[in-house]
DNA sequence: CGACTCCTTGAATGCGGTCAACAGTTGTGG
DNA sequence: CCACAACTGTTGACCGCATTCAAGGAGTCG
């Protein structure tokens, strides 16, 4: 399934890495980042619906995903699954795994991708070297805890309407802050991931994505989407942000 | 508000605390727990309705439940309020502070409790003597991630009657943990709480804790909850814990 | 005792779910 | 290249769960 790569040394690393600035080296000097070209040793490469792992496997490296995405899930005895997450490039796969030695999420690609391996054992040693990583590590981990708290939070208390409006503003900033276009572009997942994310069903996202193109927020082809009115987005969504 | 104690010598440490085996020692040989009474140098009194800390203040310590219950919750910018858990005894707070030294949700006390403070900057010294405790540290953040993951399984994919059963059944363990009574014990927090943090309306709350009852599943008064029937509460709650 | 908060219960409404049919898209093999 | 199958998305009709609004009761604290 996966395929492994190991890179040589005129491959792509960390210190010539274009996202270099949204990754695992966010905010770090440059000399500090080269040394994490000795974590990174390995990349991924994934088909679409590959698991990068499995909730319950061992955890064994943490990953940034260098191009496509993946989402995790949670699963229960039941076999019940619940997406928690939609990951794009530049972001950290599997921190929670690294705090526990297992892996309490599934991590799946939603189209071909690649991702970047750091292994947990390497990284035990560098941090000896590399004091900053580990606050580095730290940050992450936050960052884990407030993406959780913003589905809490949207969950709770937000409508389908405003659920939806946030989704897709959410996707809008994020992708906007990798260079992408922010009022267009293709969502990766289906209707029926995005409704389990949101905790909506599959037509509800499908009803609420047309009624937002009839009242011209949006327009929506299949994947294909376009934001054509954040404002008014931003207002029913009833958050500041996505 | 927050009433502050120095521990002085012969008064109660880590190392011959009651709830030693379920808190931050958990694990660790007593040899190390003994370590920790050096980072353990303070409690905090609260008062019911007092803030241990708020969201956005800079984290200066993590908190060990010493006695009462805390809750935590998330603001956003509108003041709209999430409850994103409820704290008992032996459980620790502000794991997720410790990770930015910034505190993203408030942590209030539901009635008079008393919490042991762990300060950052000593935890950075002391482990440098015990390893342990990083891992330590790790394990507790892990917890933290599972909780809310199962919060959020709970509110993206549970029917309202199944989120109470499992909100019941969740502080029925982890109380029984605590050595007090699995079927009869006290909820500390109101039906707004409670409804809040399962993301329902509180008259949702309360019609099915006095449907549970005229089922004979339970037994309510006010705060004081029996539960009569654990497996049919179980069967009703859709998974296979709290 | 009165004022307050918290909880319960009823009635009516509506949001989102369910079930079902169909359309559009993608992928596969002949 | 086309035909067919499988998957994914759209839309409609209906239903039911949970919310909303409202009133009243129970417990608590000054």
């Amino acid at each position: 399934m996966q395929k492994r790569i190991s890179l040589t040394p005129d491959s792509t690393r960390c210190s010539t890495c274009m996202l270099n600035s949204f990754c695992l080296p966010i905010g770090m000097p440059p000399t500090q980042v080269q040394k994490l070209d000795e974590v990174v040793q390995e990349r991924i490469r994934l088909r679409k619906g590959d698991a990068l792992f499995r909730q319950g496997e061992e955890a064994r490296a943490i990953y940034g995903i260098r191009s496509g995405s993946v989402k995790t899930q949670v699963e229960d005895a039941r076999g019940q699954v619940q997406v928690t997450g939609f990951l794009l490039p530049g972001e950290i796969v599997g921190m929670d795994g690294y705090l526990n030695n297992t892996q309490v999420t599934h991590a799946l690609a939603l189209e071909d991708s690649e991702v970047c391996v750091a292994r947990i054992e390497d990284m035990e040693r560098i941090t000896r070297l590399v004091p900053e990583l580990r606050q580095q590590l730290r940050r992450l981990t936050n960052e884990e805890f407030k993406r959780t708290h913003q589905l809490v939070r949207s969950l709770g208390l937000l409508t389908a309407e405003q659920r939806v409006a946030a989704f897709l503003l959410n996707m809008s900033q994020r992708l906007a802050a990798l260079g992408y276009s922010s009022t267009e572009f293709v969502l990766r997942m289906s209707r029926e991931e995005i409704g389990n994310y949101l905790g909506l069903t599959l037509e509800t996202v499908s009803r609420l994505f047309s009624r937002f193109a009839r009242e011209n927020l949006i327009r929506v082809q299949q994947r294909r989407v376009q934001l054509l009115d954040l404002p008014a987005l931003r207002e029913l969504s009833g958050t500041d942000c996505g």
